[in-house]
DNA sequence: TGTTGACTTAGACACTGTCTAATGTAGGGT
DNA sequence: ACCCTACATTAGACAGTGTCTAAGTCAACA
């Protein structure tokens, strides 16, 4: 991800303090931020970024490809910025806790063609649902 | 779906004129609407009912298990009549079509132990992301 | 038919995300 | 080094979706 800012330059972005600040909270760790959580630590670094500047840039990540929108629960979406490897979504009924996963087998082929309705496939979005070690221990 | 009031009234549910509507429109078609396009076809059979009622109802029928909640793009979540057989969801990028879809497959065992991270699984979601036959067209 | 507690209602509220007009500034040109 | 200017940012209003509350209503039972 130190790359990311040089990656964005070349594509000929500005590379304002608030981007930087985004970028850095999204490189900084591995959970799943809501777009609030990102505005609330950006704003812990940068104290006058805007909300509206944290989405408009989370929007142009996902535009560009640098960062993965997921929405899991039809509540606020979620930026993930691993987008090196293809991966899916572990995801804690109980607590909300996100973590990725990689299944084994293509996806897509498990779709067979009688069941594809004439759509052209651009891609499967997997989300196991379950009870995390802790949540399920305390029930 | 018609035996639905009546597994309802067996729960212990009353059988109001509202409940009775809901479960009408949610009879009516294969569609996944929204709560508020629900409500707008509700209020055409009943003017007077609310909003409230509605997405309470909605709720209601999610947790009895009696109707499934979809939520695939982060805006409002769609609603899923056909809880009668195990299904997924294709969803046409550009119009926002939904398909209910039967892949081949255990889909959890997809998903090795490896990668389980102590959870325990409950489920899978699965959405196919893709441009249907009319979209696909116009392209 | 009367009673009662579950149900419904209108509207306020909260959360998430988008838009606008005014202001600020990064980066290229000089 | 200093201007320009187009692009970026800001504050706050706005829109869509969903939740909550207090007061009134009514389905189901006795």
């Amino acid at each position: 991800m130190s790359d990311l800012l040089a990656r964005l330059r070349e594509r000929g972005w500005r590379l304002t303090a608030q981007r930087r600040v985004v970028a850095q909270v999204l490189d900084g760790e591995h959970v799943h931020y809501t777009a609030d959580e990102i505005h609330a630590r950006a704003v812990a670094l940068l104290p006058e970024i805007s909300r509206a500047t944290v989405y408009n840039t989370l929007g142009e990540l996902v535009s560009l490809g640098e960062v993965l929108e997921v929405s899991t629960d039809g509540r606020a979406k979620r930026y993930d910025p691993n987008t090196h490897d293809a991966h899916q979504h572990l995801v804690c009924e109980s607590c909300g806790a996100i973590r990725d996963v990689h299944p084994s087998g293509d996806l897509i082929a498990g779709l067979p063609s009688s069941e594809r309705f004439g759509f052209t496939l651009l891609g499967v979005d997997v989300t196991y649902r379950g009870l995390c070690a802790d949540c399920a221990g305390r029930a």
